[in-house]
DNA sequence: CCTACATCCTCTAGCGACTAGAGGTGCAAG
DNA sequence: CTTGCACCTCTAGTCGCTAGAGGATGTAGG
C-alpha cells in the first residue's frame, strides 16, 4: 500500500493542505498515523470522511452540525431523525436567506437603475443609502 | 444644545454602543468632541452617517466599499461612477449567491424528502454528503 | 450632600472557519 | 549529493463585530 500524503488527500478529497490540517486540530478528523519523518499517513476513509465534510461545508453546515452528521454516519444503526432535523434547520436557512437576498436585489436594482451617472449629489445609490425610509421593500 | 451621548446615537442609528466604538476606532467615523469627563458627545451628522452605515452593512456591503462610499457622499461634486460601480459589483454578488442558494435549497430538498426516518444507514442525507456524485444540481 | 444605579470609558480577548507566513525537516529525482 | 518541492509546527492575521473586566461619570431620588 503506498502511503497517501496529505497533499494527496487535498488533492482527491478538494479540501486544502491547511485546512486538513486544521480539521484534524478541532477533532473532526482522527489524528492519521505518521511516517518515520513524522509525515501523515491517510487512509482512503479518510479521503471519503473530508470529500463528506467538503461537500457539507458546501451546502453551508456549520462544523458543529457537520461534527454531528459524522457521528450519525459513524454509526448507521442509529435512527436519522436527527440527520433529518439537521438538514431541515438548514433548509428554512437558506429559505430565509434567498427571501432576504432576493429583497436586497430589487433594491440594488433601483439604486443603480436610478443613478444618472452624474455627480454624487444626484446619485441615487448614495441617496438610498443615506434615507432608508426611501427603501421600497421593508426586508430588514 | 443637548448632548448626543453614545447610548443615543445608538437608539437613533440602529447601531449598537460597542459598534459605534468600533466604527470610530477604524475611522469609518470621526472621533467626537468629548464631555468634561471624557464622554463622546455625537452631532446629528454623526447619526445620519451612522444610519448610513448601518444601511449599508444590511445590503451586504463591505467595511471597505462603505469606506468608499462615505468618502464619495463626503464630495458630492464627485462623479458617482465609483459608487455605481460598487453598486453594480454587490447586485452581480447577491445576484450569483441567489443563484448558488437556489441550487443549495433544491438539494436540501432533496435529501429532506429521500429521508424514510428510519436508520441512518437508509438516510439519503448521510448519504448525499458522502457522495457529491448524487447532487442533482452542479452548483459547487 | 449622599447614595444608588445606569451609562459611560478603555482594554483585551473571543467568535467561526479558516489563511498566511516563518523557520525548519523529509524525501525523491537527477 | 544536491536541488527543490512537500511536509512539519507554531503563531498571528483575516472580517466585523461581541463580551467581559475593571473602573469613571452622570443623574435622579432621598
Amino acid at each position: 500500500m503506498k502511503r497517501i500524503t496529505i497533499g494527496e488527500a487535498a488533492r482527491q478529497s478538494g479540501v486544502k493542505v491547511p485546512t486538513v490540517r486544521y480539521y484534524e486540530s478541532i477533532g473532526l478528523l482522527a489524528a492519521p498515523s505518521r511516517s518515520e519523518g513524522n509525515q501523515r499517513s491517510f487512509e482512503p476513509a479518510d479521503i471519503s470522511r473530508l470529500a463528506f465534510i467538503r461537500h457539507a461545508r458546501e451546502l453551508g453546515f456549520e462544523i458543529e452540525a457537520i461534527r454531528t452528521l459524522l457521528t450519525l454516519q459513524d454509526d448507521p444503526h442509529q435512527s436519522c431523525a436527527s440527520a433529518d432535523a439537521i438538514a431541515k434547520a438548514r433548509l428554512i436557512e437558506v429559505e430565509q436567506r434567498i427571501r432576504s437576498l432576493r429583497a436586497l436585489k430589487a433594491e440594488l436594482e433601483t439604486m443603480v437603475e436610478g443613478c444618472g451617472h452624474g455627480r454624487v449629489d444626484q446619485c441615487r445609490v448614495i441617496e438610498v443609502l443615506a434615507d432608508h425610509g426611501q427603501c421600497t421593500h421593508p426586508h430588514h
